[in-house]
DNA sequence: AATATATACGAACGATCGTATTATTTTTAC
DNA sequence: GTAAAAATAATACGATCGTTCGTATATATT
């Protein structure tokens, strides 16, 4: 469980409603991760924690404050999952492997849960609105950790002085979409192995030569 | 006008409710391409066709049944705009070079509409359904005419004997999504740019020493 | 011209959507 | 323990969803 965090600081506040809060996230992020957030419904979340929908609707005031504050939750859980463990690797580029192998298997794992990063950029590519503004806000602050890593691998003399940053942000974003749309829409069992093979390769290709 | 060709048809056909059908179908096409194909609805293409909703359904006999129909008729639009014009070029690199520049522009196109084998293949990746079996189809079909194209650059000695061809389709295919999600997630104008330089760069990479 | 068929309409169905208002219960503070 | 406050429920609203039904009108066949 990966929410107890948010759950146990809620336990030590003077307000109960505020672990109850807690708890209808964690059951909105089940629901959006396997629906999608706009798969995600008052009245099924209502069901799911056994809730009348107006007291589930009392705690966000909107639906899409309600989609917000799953996006923001995600965001934590990605960030303990992808980011936090990325660090403990050394800065450059075992921190750079680190942060895409681990984004990579999340994004198509197993399970039924999707990443939200890239079938939220999907779902809201042409949706204006809050819920699109803080997805955007999101992605770009991953995009940004992958880019000062990809800036570090560089400082550290592990890739070429004259890479480009950008051109390798893109060509590792696009292989997780790519990974994610041949496993998920494809169910091509195959896809986690092509794109580690061609992410190792790119890796190579930008090393600096010893 | 892509649609011609069908409403054409249609007009030398006895029954008259066949050119309907394909204005309607005309209509469906435009508000997916905007809306996506969850948000096709029968009202409101019954108000674009400035029809009742029951005579727009009678042609379809279910929503399920109009999705599959517009996602056949894109698969033609499809192949028009990007399949046939590609046919024009040589066979091999020439001809493989033209089919995924034709895709991109048209899945970054500037307007409004975007490309429903990459916004469908993620509206769809966790939806079962005829709808979702229709779209497998046609990407398997763009797919599988990608890998033969690749495989006559390589018996044309245009690409080297060794090239690992599911890999060139996952790159290739990877860019494009990435493209797609810059230009119209993050609105990076540069995207176009970016996939094809790196487009480029992979075809040298592949390419046959001279 | 008469008949048969295809096509379209209008109204209504039950379901679900998000949300607002009002009531009741539960938790907190004194 | 009691009053204030917070949390939850109950109920209802208007909109929209896909779909069904009976009926009228337009078209095609004979």
């Amino acid at each position: 469980m990966l929410e107890s965090r948010a759950i146990e600081r809620a336990l030590n506040e003077p307000k109960k409603g505020a672990l109850t809060k807690a708890l209808i996230i964690d059951s909105a992020l089940a629901i959006a991760s396997k629906a999608g957030l706009e798969g995600l419904t008052i009245g099924n979340l209502a069901d799911a924690v056994k809730m009348s929908k107006s007291g589930v609707f009392a705690h966000f005031g909107s639906r899409e404050e309600l989609q917000v504050a799953v996006v923001r939750t995600y965001h934590e859980h990605f960030k303990n999952l992808v980011f936090i463990p990325a660090l403990l690797k050394p800065k450059g580029l075992p921190r750079l492997k680190k942060l895409i192998d681990a984004w990579l298997k999340m994004s198509i794992g197993g399970d039924t849960s999707s990443c939200f990063f890239i079938a939220g950029a999907a779902e809201y590519d042409d949706r204006p609105g809050i819920v699109r503004e803080e997805l955007i806000r999101s992605v770009e602050t991953w995009r940004a950790a992958i880019t000062r890593s990809i800036e570090e691998s560089i400082a550290a003399g592990h890739l070429k002085k004259n890479t480009d940053v950008d051109a390798l942000l893109f060509q590792l974003y696009s292989i997780v979409l790519g990974a994610h749309h041949d496993a998920r829409f494809l169910d091509n069992p195959k896809s986690l192995k092509t794109a580690n093979a061609l992410i190792k390769e790119i890796f190579n290709r930008y090393q600096a030569s010893k």
